[in-house]
RNA sequence: GCCGAAGUGGCGGAAUUGGCAGACGCACAGGACUUAAAAUCCUGCGGGGGCGACCCCGUACCGGUUCGAUUCCGGUCUUCGGCACCA
C-alpha cells in the first residue's frame, strides 16, 4: 500500500468494486435483526445527478450506514420515477421513444449514484415505467375503483396549454403550471379522480401520530386538506319554491346578514334571472368572468365585483327579506357555492357593502366597548367573539354560546345543519399524456365504462406511436384504443388517458419490500415486516404533493387489507436546498457545480463530507469551493496520521494506562464517540459530529507529540475515528481500517460507543461569576459538594469582592459558583 | 392579509435543560521548513480602550423576567418559505 499520498481515485474504484460484488447494501428478509428502513425520495431520471441529489442521498446513506454499525437489518433502496413530460418532450424534439430516453438517463445516473458510493441494494431497484412495475400501479387503481374510490366526472379543470393535459389542484403553483410555468386556463373534461376527500379527516387526524414530522410539513398539510365547522342553512327565495343553501362558519352572525351572493355559475342564478330585466346583465357579467383567467379570478386582489339579480330570499331565523347577488368572489366549487353577506363582522362583506350601499348591522359586541355604540356606525368589520347585540332572543349572550344555540334551533326548524367542509379536493389523476401507466379502463357500448379484469393488466404502452406537439398520443392510436368488452366480449374502446404520476410515486416504497413479485404489488407479510419507513429524506417541495398522495395511497391499501402500514413515513426529514451565492443552484441561473467536476478532483468521501459538514440538513446549503478543499485536507490529515500508525503494532489495552494524558486522551476519545452517537441518532446533527470527529484528529496530532504516548490508546483513539467516520467518508476509512490490519469490513463493524470508565475525570471546571460575569474559573475534585465548590470559589474570588457587600452566592455544583455584590 | 421558520465574527456555522458566546471549518495575517514555490507545521484572528495585569461593549432592534438570557416573555424591523376571496 502507498502510504505517500491519499489516492482517493484508486481506492474509491477498488472498493466500489469489492461492495458491489459482495453485495455490501443487500437486506435481508429473513433476519434475527431488528428492522430499519432508510429512505430517500426516489428520482426523477432526468439524466445528470445534481448537488441536491447528492445531499439527500448522502443524508439517507449516513443514516443507513450508521443504522447497520448500530446491529440494524437495514432497508436502502432505490428506484427511478420514469414516467413524466420531458421523456415525451424529448421525444418529439429528437424524434426517440421515451422509453430509449428513459433508459439511458436511468444508466447514466446510476453509475452516478455508484460513484457517490451509496449503499444501496441494487437488486431491489424499481422502474416505474416498466410493465413489471406499472402493472401493479394499473392494479392499485382498480383496487381504489372497486372500492368506490375511483370516479370519472365531468369539471372545470385545470389545462395547462403548454403540456396539453390537465393537472391536479396541488400541481398548480400561482396559477401556473407546476413543470413549465405557462399560466393555467379552465376547461370542461371528463376526468377520472380519486376520492381523496373521503380520507380528508384520516388524513389531518393522523398527523397527530407522527412525531418525527416536522411541524412546518405537517401544518402545511393541515392548511391543505383545511377542515372547517360550520352550519349549512336554507334561505326560501321568495315567491318560488327554492331555496338556496349557504355554507358559514360564523352562524352567530346570522342576524347581521344583509344579502345573499350566489357563486357566478351557481345553477339557480339564470332560473332566478330568466326573462327579467336582470337577465342580460348577468349574462354579461358571467361572461366577463369566463373571459378572466384563474389567477386573478381567484386572487385576493382582485377587485370585488357584483350585482343584484333581482330576487329576493328570506333570513331562516327571522324571515328578513334579503336581496340575492353574485359576485365575482364566490367560488362554486366550495361549500355551498352561496355565502351569506355579514358586513359587520366580515373584512370583505364590509368592503362590498360600502362599495354597494347594503347595510351594515353590528350583531356582535367586543367585549371591551359599551351596549350603546350598538347601532353606531363602524369604520371596519368586527371579526372577534363577543357579546350578541341586535339579535332578538339571542341578545346578551357570548357569541360562541349563540352559535351553538343558533345552529340548534336551524335543525329543529329544519333549515339548516351542522356541517364540516374541507378545501380538499379530490385527486384529478387523468393526464392526456403517453409517457404514463395508462388507466386500466375500457368503454362499451352495450356495457358501459368496464375496469379491465385483473388478468389482463398490464395495459401495455403501445410502442407504434406518433409524437407531436399538443396531441395525446394514445388518442391516435387505432391498435391502443381498439379492444373487447371484459364483460360482454364486444368490441370496446380504450381509455386513452394515463396516469398522473403522482400515483407511481405514492406506492415504491411498498414495492421495494417485495420488488420482483411477479403474482402481487408486494406480499403483504414482507411489508409487514419493512414497514414503516424509519427514516424518509427528501425536499420540502413536496410536502403536500407527493407526501399527502403517499399517505392517502398507503391508508387505502391498508384498508383494503393489502398491508398492515397505515402511515408510509414514520419520521421525516425535509432537506435544505443547495444554493452557490445565495441562490438555488440551478441552470438557468448558472450557478452550477457538477457533483461529477467535484468527484473527479477530490473523490466522493470529500464532496460527503463537506455536504454533510457546511450546514445541518434541514437548512439551506451554501457551496464554497473553498470549503471542500478544506474536507480534503482533513481527509488527507487522517491518511497521514493512520500512515503513522500503521508501521506500529497494535498492542495493549488501552483502558490499562494510567498516567494523565492518556487519561485525558482516552476521555476525548470516549466523548467523541458519545457526541457523535448523539449527534447521529437523536437529532441528525451531521454538522457537529464531523466537528467532533476533527478534534479528536487535532488532539490525536497533539498527543501523538507527548513525550510519553500510550500506542494502544493512540490506536484507540484514531480506530474511533475512523468508525465514526466511515458512514460518512465510507471508502477512505475502509482503506485505512484494512490497512491497520483489520480483515473484516469497517462497515460491517460494531458503532463504537463509548465507555463509562472512559468518561470519568478528577476533576472538574468551576466557572467562577460576580454578577453573573465570568471574572476566573478553577478545577475542583469532581465530586465536591455545594459547601466545598462554594469554599474554593471564595478563596479565589476574593480578589474580585474585595471591599464589596457579598448579597448571595448562587452554587450550581459541578459547574459554577456565582457571586452577587454591590 | 394569514400561518410558519430564521436573523450570532469577513464567510459557513457551534453553544444539547437558562450557566464560559463564537467550537469546527473557510478566508486573512505573521512565523517555521524550502534556493524558491506548493504542501505541511506553529501562532494570531468579534469590536473598542490600555505599555501592561486587565477594563468596557457585543448574538437584528426596543423593553421585561432572572443572581445570570443567543436561549424564556412582550413589542418592532428585516429576510425566506407556505397558503391566499375557502364564506
Amino acid at each position: 500500500m502507498n502510504w505517500e499520498k491519499y489516492e482517493f481515485r484508486a481506492i474509491e474504484r477498488k472498493w466500489r468494486e469489492i461492495w458491489r460484488e459482495n453485495g455490501a447494501g443487500r437486506a435481508e428478509d429473513d433476519s434475527a435483526l431488528p428492522k430499519y428502513y432508510a429512505l430517500a425520495m426516489f428520482p426523477y431520471p432526468s439524466g445528470d445527478l445534481h448537488m441536491g441529489h447528492v445531499r439527500n442521498y448522502s443524508i439517507a446513506d449516513v443514516i443507513a450506514r450508521f443504522q447497520r454499525m448500530r446491529g440494524y437489518n437495514v432497508l436502502h433502496p432505490i428506484g427511478w420515477d420514469s414516467f413524466g413530460l420531458p421523456a415525451e418532450n424529448a421525444a418529439i424534439k429528437n424524434q426517440t421513444p421515451p422509453a430509449d430516453w428513459t433508459r439511458q438517463n436511468i444508466a447514466r445516473m446510476r453509475r452516478q449514484l455508484q460513484e457517490i458510493g451509496i449503499s444501496y441494494d441494487w437488486e431491489r431497484e424499481v422502474t416505474t415505467c416498466l410493465p413489471d412495475y406499472y402493472r401493479w400501479t394499473q392494479w392499485i387503481f382498480l383496487q381504489f375503483y372497486r372500492h368506490g374510490l375511483v370516479y370519472k366526472k365531468k369539471a372545470a379543470v385545470n389545462w395547462c396549454p403548454s403540456c396539453a393535459t390537465v393537472l391536479a389542484n396541488e400541481q398548480v403553483i400561482d396559477g401556473a403550471c407546476e413543470r413549465c410555468e405557462t399560466t393555467v386556463t379552465k376547461k370542461d373534461l371528463e376526468q377520472w379522480f380519486f376520492k381523496i376527500t373521503d380520507y380528508a379527516e384520516r388524513l389531518l387526524n393522523d398527523l397527530d401520530d407522527l412525531p418525527g414530522w416536522p411541524e412546518k410539513v405537517k401544518i402545511m398539510q393541515r392548511n391543505w386538506i383545511g377542515r372547517s365547522e360550520g352550519v349549512e342553512a336554507l334561505f326560501p327565495v321568495e315567491g318560488r319554491a327554492d331555496t338556496v343553501k349557504v355554507y358559514t362558519t360564523r352562524v352567530d352572525t346570522l342576524y347581521g346578514a344583509s344579502y345573499v351572493v350566489l357563486a357566478p355559475e351557481h345553477p339557480l342564478v339564470l332560473s332566478l334571472a330568466r326573462g327579467t330585466e336582470f337577465e342580460q346583465p348577468a349574462l354579461a357579467f358571467i361572461n366577463k368572468l369566463k373571459h378572466l383567467n384563474e389567477i386573478t379570478r381567484t386572487s385576493a386582489e382582485t377587485e370585488k365585483e357584483g350585482m343584484f339579480i333581482g330576487a329576493w330570499c328570506r333570513n331562516p331565523l327571522n324571515g328578513e327579506r334579503l336581496p340575492l347577488w353574485i359576485a365575482n368572489y364566490v367560488l362554486p366549487e366550495y361549500g355551498t357555492g352561496a355565502v351569506m353577506g355579514v358586513p359587520a363582522h366580515d373584512e370583505r362583506d364590509f368592503d362590498f357593502a360600502g362599495k354597494y350601499g347594503l347595510p351594515i348591522r353590528r350583531v356582535i359586541l367586543a367585549p371591551d366597548l359599551p351596549i350603546e355604540v350598538r347601532d353606531e356606525p363602524m369604520t371596519s368589520a368586527y371579526t372577534g367573539e363577543g357579546v350578541m347585540v341586535n339579535s332578538a332572543e339571542f341578545d346578551g349572550l357570548p357569541s360562541e354560546t349563540a352559535w351553538d344555540k343558533m345552529a340548534n334551533e336551524l335543525a329543529a326548524r329544519h333549515l339548516g345543519e351542522r356541517k364540516i367542509n374541507y378545501r380538499l379536493r379530490d385527486w384529478l389523476i387523468s393526464r392526456q399524456r403517453y409517457w404514463g401507466a395508462p388507466i386500466p379502463m375500457v368503454y362499451c357500448d352495450q356495457c358501459g365504462v368496464q375496469p379491465v379484469a385483473e388478468n389482463d393488466l398490464p395495459v401495455l404502452l403501445p410502442a407504434d406511436v406518433v409524437f407531436r406537439p399538443g396531441e395525446n398520443p394514445l388518442a391516435g392510436s387505432e391498435s391502443f384504443i381498439r379492444t373487447v368488452c371484459p364483460v360482454c366480449g364486444g368490441p370496446a374502446r380504450r381509455e386513452t388517458d394515463t396516469m398522473d404520476t403522482f400515483v407511481c410515486s405514492s406506492w415504491y416504497f411498498l414495492r421495494y419490500c417485495d420488488p420482483h413479485n411477479t403474482a402481487a404489488a408486494f406480499e403483504r407479510a414482507k411489508t409487514d415486516y419493512w414497514m414503516n419507513v424509519d427514516q424518509y429524506v427528501g425536499g420540502v417541495e413536496h410536502a403536500i404533493l407527493h407526501l399527502l398522495y403517499a399517505r392517502f395511497l398507503t391508508k387505502g391499501l391498508h384498508d383494503f387489507g393489502c398491508t398492515a402500514a397505515e402511515e408510509p413515513f414514520q419520521n421525516l426529514l425535509t432537506q435544505g436546498m443547495v444554493c452557490m451565492d445565495g441562490a438555488k443552484m440551478s441552470k438557468t441561473k448558472g450557478n452550477i457545480v457538477s457533483p461529477e467536476e467535484i468527484i473527479g478532483k477530490y473523490g466522493a468521501d470529500t464532496a460527503r463530507l463537506f455536504i454533510m459538514f457546511a450546514a445541518p440538513p434541514e437548512r439551506d446549503l451554501e457551496w464554497s469551493d473553498k470549503g471542500v478543499e478544506g474536507c480534503y485536507r482533513f481527509l488527507q490529515r487522517i491518511w497521514r496520521l493512520a500512515a503513522e500508525y500503521a508501521r506500529q503494532p497494535a498492542t495493549g489495552d488501552p483502558a490499562a494506562a494510567t498516567d494523565a494524558r492518556a487519561a485525558a486522551m482516552r476521555r476525548q476519545t470516549h466523548a467523541t464517540r458519545q457526541k457523535v452517537t448523539r449527534d447521529l441518532g437523536a437529532r441528525f446533527n451531521f454538522n457537529t459530529a464531523i466537528s467532533a470527529v476533527m478534534e479528536l484528529v487535532n488532539a490525536l496530532y497533539l498527543y501523538k507529540e507527548e513525550p510519553e504516548t500510550n500506542a494502544a490508546v493512540a490506536r484507540e483513539g484514531l480506530e474511533s475515528a475512523l468508525l465514526l467516520l466511515a458512514p460518512f467518508a465510507p471508502h477512505i476509512t475502509e482503506e485505512l481500517w484494512q490497512a491497520l490490519g483489520h480483515s473484516g469490513s469497517i462497515h460491517a463493524e460494531a458503532w463504537p460507543l463509548a465507555e463509562e470508565t472512559a468518561l470519568r475525570s478528577d476533576t472538574v471546571t468551576i466557572v467562577i461569576q460576580v454578577n453573573g460575569k465570568v471574572k476566573d474559573r478553577l478545577e475542583a475534585p469532581a465530586g465536591a459538594g455545594r459547601e466545598e465548590t462554594e469554599a474554593l470559589a471564595a478563596a479565589r474570588a476574593e480578589k474580585y469582592t474585595r471591599g464589596m457587600t457579598v448579597r448571595k452566592i448562587i452554587t450550581v455544583p459541578g459547574k459554577l459558583v456565582n457571586f452577587v455584590i454591590s
